[in-house]
DNA sequence: GTTAGCACTCTATTGGAGGGAGTGCTAACG
DNA sequence: CGTTAGCACTCCCTCCAATAGAGTGCTAAC
């Protein structure tokens, strides 16, 4: 049971994780509180329900377990999971049909949008969970030309292209107009100055010649680098992801009352507050899970996520992961998500 | 009451069609069966619940409107819905405040796709219930100029505008690699070849060029149009649709059954068949609307569309509306349809 | 440390009972 | 003949009590 280490920091015995382990894998597969006597027969290790009761009111002591009611059997808090994740988890690999699924569906694609797309939604549908997936953030990502096109009125059609072959176009109203020859030359102007460099340097250094207006330029080229300014900020701010199955959301029991699930599904089509909580993943290693609240936001308290960054020579473009209830099958989703997010990456590579 | 008419052709008496309207609008406000006593109140003919008994059974014998249950009220049937919103609806004209609300929403955005999303959000916004609006479709489209560039391995990347400022690109894995000043004439061969001509005609004449290769072409030039041909494919392809305030239908008890919920979420974030519907629409003049099965569409069988297609220059472009329960507020949904349909357009021509 | 036994608590289910709403029918009324 | 009052009947919904079941905590014994 719980021993108290000299420095005050409570630990666990050996045992008690043991049942832990059990109990969390337990209510994983029947999403009913467990019991005593289930419990004892789970373990194996051939005890009666009372010990195994007293090693649960242990267990409840540090808050690793808790009872809906008096005479129900016990669940695991986000305590009880965050431990059963970082120490007691033994992860299944992912079965071979599921690697040859995912290996085929990506071997059909070939655009970085669909890909996206693709991943998020295998993850669904394997996981049985919500799939999300960001967009991939090309930190390295070059300006490669731009070209402007007069369109009806004082509106100009901006359409710029990066190394990585990916297409911004920005409609810009101008408070003049220009003809053909000046757009033309503008945009020659720009990709003189500008191809071959960092999107994010480009941003930069727009942003400062604009302040120093005293540097002597005429206007058209002020004007352009205007115009440029607007469509590198689209290209600059991928923001944006996907998700796929979210109606497996509404199979779990848990999440099943109405306003609950509506909240649920408006958080995920709000984005803006998924996308915030997988920033945070884009720096750690690995498998990233954050269970009920640990996500820190409010309408996903009882919902779990796990995720992972995916790569492409090195860097973190993107992240990928799943959103389900806080009981969800950790053992087999882990694995699916890591090597989903090393397959993506691989199909990004070409 | 009914009576039956020379032909065999069964009519409904002035007064059966004046309970049913009362009926109807009172069923659509309360959402509960309704029984005699509230519906002699309602008509304000002063008329006791018997005789309304009466008037109901004979509507029942019409398939307009049935009891749920022998001691519940009456509710309207299909075609119940269908006379009332055909021939007795009383539509109110929009509110002043929604009106006011669109215009300055639409006033605040300038490219197309905002618009449409835009659109499709009032539409929830203001109904409550699902919006969708369909892409818009240029019918006269012109070719205006399209670029090829070289991406890693023998892949190129080709970017089209049209002559409305949309751009679409698409990346091609070719079988051979081409050098950018190959792309760069066959870019130049294809501007000067379809500049200013109609998308659909450029598909077909590429489409018949590549057919025939016995007019003499050199190789490049062959290739050139096959890359032109995939992306004025995908230009000419705008088979998408934004769905928003798909959770609204979460509010209505009569579809809050978890798995119908499910399956309708679903069946709306497949688009395809939506779209389908949408379709039929695009040739109706004014205000259409499916009523439960009449969508043709098993999943939308408790739920009515209600669509109008939306134009410029007369030419119709689009189709947008919204997806609710059949027991919807018709009265006040067609005429925000209409206007919505209206001040899109007018966005849409600037 | 482990176990059996026991009293206790809480939940979920069941089966009436009663109230309420609304109907259909019939007979009477103007 | 259309309209109405009256009445018996049906069905649903809610409440209530009783019961069975599951599981606990505690204590005392092994």
């Amino acid at each position: 049971m719980a021993t108290q280490s000299r420095h005050g920091e409570t630990q666990v015995s050996e045992r008690a994780q043991h049942f832990l382990k059990a109990l969390v894998e337990r209510y994983i597969k029947d999403g009913q509180p467990v019991g005593s006597r289930t419990l004892a027969k789970d373990t194996g290790l051939d005890l009666s329900p009372a010990t195994v009761r007293n090693v649960m009111a242990d267990l409840e002591d540090l808050g690793l377990v808790l009872s809906p009611h008096t005479s129900a059997g016990r669940v695991p808090t986000v305590a009880g999971y965050r431990l059963f994740v970082d120490s007691l988890i033994t992860v299944r690999p992912p079965s071979e049909e599921d690697v040859e699924t995912l290996r085929l569906r990506f071997a059909e694609v070939s655009d970085a949008k669909t890909l996206i797309e693709t991943s998020s939604r295998l993850l669904s549908g394997i996981t049985h969970l919500a799939g999300v997936v960001m967009l991939p953030r090309h930190e390295r990502n070059a300006f490669r030309q731009i070209e402007l096109l007069p369109l009806s009125g004082s509106r100009v059609l901006a359409i710029l292209v990066t190394s990585e072959g990916e297409v911004h176009n920005r409609v810009i109203v101008t408070e003049r107009t220009f003809t053909p020859s000046q757009l033309e030359e503008a945009a020659n102007f720009l990709n003189r100055m500008f191809t071959g460099q960092d999107i994010k340097g480009v941003r930069k250094r727009l942003l400062e010649d604009l302040q120093h207006t005293h540097r002597n330029m005429d206007a058209l080229m002020m004007r352009a680098l205007t115009l440029a300014q607007e469509v590198v900020e689209s290209a600059e701010r991928p923001d944006d992801c996907y998700i796929a199955g979210q109606t497996n959301l509404m199979e779990f029991g848990e999440l099943a009352s109405m306003e609950r699930l509506k909240q649920l599904f408006e958080a995920l089509s709000q984005k803006r507050e998924i996308l915030h909580i997988l920033d945070r993943c884009i720096e750690a290693e690995g498998v990233q899970i954050f269970i009920g609240d640990e996500s820190g936001y409010g309408l996903l308290d009882d919902c779990s996520l796990v995720t992972t960054a995916y790569r492409v020579e090195g860097q973190v473009v993107g992240v990928l992961g799943v959103i389900g209830p806080t009981r969800m099958d950790y053992q087999r989703v882990i694995p699916i998500v890591d090597v989903t997010a090393r397959l993506l990456a691989a199909a990004l590579r070409q």
